[in-house]
RNA sequence: GGUCUCUUAGUAUAACGGUUAGUACAUCGGGUUUUCAUCCCGACAACGCGGGUUCGACUCCCGCAGAGAUCACCA
């Protein structure tokens, strides 16, 4: 049974820059049958964050990256917090022990960081299996526990990076159970991927140089050595940077909040990276279940670009639409109407949806693009006079053709088909350009910088309205 | 500094050793009865540098440069 697992730490929100490591795993997992586990490493008590926990949970159903074991749902493995499998790490931490292979370190800190800075001031490697201790005691609780490196050239194959070679220089003597008793990511990871069975495990480059490290302690329980896939870092958009928190990454919650849809997110993360050869951008879930492969993963760093995740977002508002219906737009966009819409009825607000989504990039645009639409629009002439079509225009000329369309549409039946006809019928009776008269009456009726097009905003806002707001205007010309 | 990794347009990427180096976003221009957007058409724009191997190199090899990662009782 093939299983990956993403096991985050708790000391935040997940941020753009290590979604991805959610993502493949989960897709791996899932294309093979296999299972997708979610493991919390919270052994570092101090970087603890309140609700982190939760808020990577909301983070992942939101994506729809349901988890097969872990916090909530549960497992054959559990516990799934790493702080609660402290009995596992030592039962293991003994084996090493009774091999010979971990000794208790009685070095004080002090001393430890006078052997580092002696080394870099003589600009020799640091590395603590030079200076281990002669006489070391038993282990117990309170005394970290080190393990003992058997520092050799050591080969190893990882699906993206190729076949990999580390000489001894880069094995030491790594932390395995710190002083309060708690394992270090080197050791734990180790310990439960082994327990839970991981197959594949998926994780940030940043994890190659301590591989040799790893592949020793697997060598020492006798334990075969998962696959290893490492995904290459994403890079903030200006410079080269491997992005993170400290660079002000965004939040993956923040870009739901800010009106990205989990379609879009999972889509343009999962392609920054990867691609399937073909020039196909859009990506379903399932799609990407089917079509992801490991070795087609990118090896280079890849730069997050805003731009084309907007694009891409607007991309599936547009699919959502059209292929589920405006209703099923219309479910995602709780929370993103403007205030004013509030004591509107879904139906209503569903007619805005439908006339004013192919403009969306952001849901979140809903709440400045569809203002006029709940409320009378502030008047401003300025607007009207100032329009590059309407500016040629006399204020006797615009209060006049106002009202001769005011007149029109008042004995027009209100519905799309017939409104349209009475707008052609106004530009031959008036003998004005669409962009003059349609620009007039469109500005009339929202003072927006663009609005949908005209005989659908007219349909929407109702009769009674879109005449009153048309003669409110008048009124405003002739008294200006 | 040691070790490791990476390098195709502004960005993400495609290309059995033989292509006018393809695509998408962005940008610019044009079209669809107003605006904005969608949609459609078009344009601009790239193989980091230097050596080899080869009839032929973006592709293989070696240097160099640049960028990144890592050297914690953090993960």
């Amino acid at each position: 049974m093939l299983k990956t697992r993403f096991a985050p730490s708790p000391t935040g929100y997940i941020h753009i820059g290590n979604v991805r490591s959610a993502i493949y795993p989960y897709l791996i997992a899932k294309q093979a049958n296999g299972k997708f586990i979610l493991r919390i490493e919270d052994t570092d008590q101090a970087r603890y964050v309140e609700g982190a926990t939760e808020l990577i949970e909301d983070t992942l159903k939101w994506l729809g990256l349901d988890w097969d074991e872990g916090p909530i749902v549960g497992g054959p493995d559990e516990p799934y917090f790493q702080s609660e499998r402290k009995a596992i790490y030592h039962e293991w931490a003994k084996k090493l022990i009774a091999m010979g292979r971990a000794y208790a370190d009685p070095t004080p800190s002090d001393v430890i960081q006078g052997y580092r800075d002696k080394c870099n001031a003589e600009k020799i490697p640091y590395l603590y299996r030079n200076f281990r201790p002669t006489a070391t005691p038993e282990w117990h609780e309170g005394i970290p526990l080190r393990f003992k490196a058997d520092p050799k050239v050591r080969v190893w194959h990882d699906e993206v990076m190729g076949d990999m070679e580390a000489g001894p220089e880069v094995q030491d003597d790594i932390i395995l159970i710190k002083a309060d008793g708690l394992p270090t990511y080197n050791f734990a990871h180790i310990v439960d991927d082994a327990t839970m069975g991981v197959t594949h495990i998926c994780r940030g480059v940043e994890y190659l140089s301590s591989t040799p490290n790893y592949l020793a302690i697997y060598e020492a329980f006798g334990l075969e050595v998962p696959k290893l896939i490492s995904l290459p870092h994403i890079l903030g958009p200006t410079g080269g940077k491997k992005l993170g928190k400290r660079d002000g990454a965004k939040s993956v919650d923040e870009y739901r909040k800010d009106g990205i849809l989990p379609e879009a997110m999972l889509n343009y993360l999962a392609c920054l990276g990867w691609n399937d050869g073909t020039e196909e951008e859009i990506y379903t879930k399932e799609d990407l279940i089917t079509k992801f492969s490991v070795d087609r993963i990118q090896t280079s760093g890849a730069r997050f670009d805003e731009t084309k995740l907007l694009w891409q977002n607007g991309q599936w508002i547009r699919k959502i639409a059209g292929e589920q219906g405006i209703d099923a737009l219309y479910e995602r966009t709780a929370g993103f109407w403007p205030e004013s819409a509030e004591p509107y009825g879904d139906d209503y607000k569903k007619q805005v949806l439908s006339i004013i989504y192919d403009r969306l990039k952001t849901l979140k645009d809903l709440k400045t693009m569809t203002t006029y639409f709940f409320s009378d629009p502030e008047i401003d002439i300025e607007i009207i006079t100032n329009n590059k079509f309407l500016k040629k225009l006399s204020e006797e000329e615009l209060s006049e053709l106002l009202q001769i369309a005011a007149d029109k549409l008042e004995n027009t039946v209100w519905d799309e088909e017939n409104l349209q006809a009475a707008l052609n019928q106004l530009l031959e009776q008036t003998g004005k350009k669409p962009a003059e008269l349609f620009s007039l009456i469109r500005i009339s009726l929202s003072y927006a910088p663009f609005s949908p097009a005209l005989h659908q905003t007219l349909a929407v806002l109702g009769k009674n309205i879109s005449l009153a707001r048309l003669r409110k205007t008048i009124t405003a010309i002739e008294n200006h």
